[in-house]
DNA sequence: AAAGTGACTGTTA
DNA sequence: TTAACAGCCACTT
């Protein structure tokens, strides 16, 4: 077994199993790939899924307060995982905020 | 190698 | 309700 570096491959595969329509949190995905409490390394690893433009739903990925994050960095992508998230069926209060008691998802235990 | 930065979150006021 | 702090860890400089 010689990798060190799987965190970040089970962040992808937790994503990838978002349900179409619906979304996960931040520290949702952490937990539930053994990383409870570093939501930021989710942040930072979806960060570079963007770039690789891999098969990765990280749209569906936003923050605690159902907001997609905002950050310079990002430039316009903020807007297309808005846009794509719309393209779901998901609804944006006026507040551009995400019902997550609707939308949020569950994974079956 | 040390310091700074960040697609976050929970607590506190 | 929003805003400010601290904690967290990987990556960059």
């Amino acid at each position: 077994m010689g990798t060190k570096n799987n965190s970040y491959d089970r962040i992808y595969e937790i994503v990838r199993q978002i349900p179409k329509g619906q979304v996960a949190t931040y520290g949702q995905i952490a937990e539930l790939s053994n990383l409870a409490g570093k939501a930021r390394v989710v942040g930072y690893a979806l960060y570079r899924v963007d770039l690789k433009n891999l098969d990765i739903p990280w749209q569906r990925v936003v923050n605690a307060k159902g907001e997609v994050s905002n950050s310079p960095l990002r430039f316009g992508t903020d807007y297309l995982q808005r846009s794509l998230l719309e393209g779901e069926g998901i609804c944006f209060s006026d507040a551009d905020k995400i019902d997550l008691r609707k939308y949020l998802w569950q994974p079956k235990l």
